[in-house]
DNA sequence: ACGTTATAATCAGCACATCTTATTATCACT
DNA sequence: AGTGATAATAAGATGTGCTGATTATAACGT
């Protein structure tokens, strides 16, 4: 761990960095990525969303969403349905093939979280998700 | 803030894309990103390193790296030298242009983390950099 | 000394996640 | 009916990473 490692934003990426490389380890056979898995984690959530509301709550731009939907078309987990109170717009639907990935995703990030946290009590992990969240919030306004 | 932001893989990675935005935000006019911004710190303390090891220190690819010693090159801010005693090798150094950038480098990484960590105490902050250290160490084994 | 194997860098090509800008269809409001 | 906003998308780019193949050089074993 050299020193450039204790500035918080290197930190913070590294780590995050570290949980992507095992989080895909973990998913080698599967067609999904972090990304993917956390459209669908939302998806599961607010099914029937349109597309512009998911863009906004995964806080990316919609055009970014239409090619993360396009893949997960292709694949068969994600359904588009025209919005039959407004032509413009998409709702969207997780399919049947998206449920075993759904307990596939829950599995992985569970063996992830535990991997990461060894070493951690309970305290502990409460205190880091509480500060995660405190620096998700404060870098989100503004 | 919904219940899918409370898994440990999604709050971090969720972190770690907000905090690059906010550095990208800080380094709009510049040619940094944060890749390469964690590169050059690691060149400024190990600087005549050779590629090689350079990529093992940040855990890429050594053809990752080759591209990103291509962009720094090109903008002038990193010099390959070839090492007298082994040809097939190459040192690098930083040029006296990628000294100012190293300033605003960390200029941009307090930034960042005074805006990240507003709301936690001192006591907080060394218990979410521990916590994140460990995690580090965590992931990176096996 | 020579041949094999390992290493450093690179080429070529790809994947993913993300962006910006512009376009089309449709809606909402005046 | 006309104007402006909105939803999705097309087109094209960038950044960050990967794998596999190639070239030059070094290191080692016999």
């Amino acid at each position: 761990m050299t020193r450039a490692e204790l500035d918080f934003s290197l930190l913070l990426a590294g780590a995050a960095r570290l949980m992507r490389h095992s989080f895909m380890a973990n998913l080698r056979d599967s067609p999904l990525t972090l990304a993917r898995a956390r459209m669908l984690i939302h998806l599961e959530r607010n099914e029937g969303i349109r597309q512009v509301d998911l863009a906004e709550l995964l806080e990316i731009q919609p055009m970014t969403l239409v090619r993360m939907v396009d893949q997960l078309a292709s694949e068969g987990l994600v359904e588009r349905r025209t919005d039959p109170a407004d032509r413009r717009a998409h709702r969207l639907y997780l399919t049947d093939a998206a449920r075993p990935q759904l307990d596939i995703i829950a599995e992985t990030a569970a063996a992830v979280r535990e991997k990461a946290l060894v070493g951690l009590d309970e305290a502990e992990r409460a205190q880091l998700t509480a500060a995660l969240q405190r620096v998700c919030r404060n870098l989100s306004d503004g």
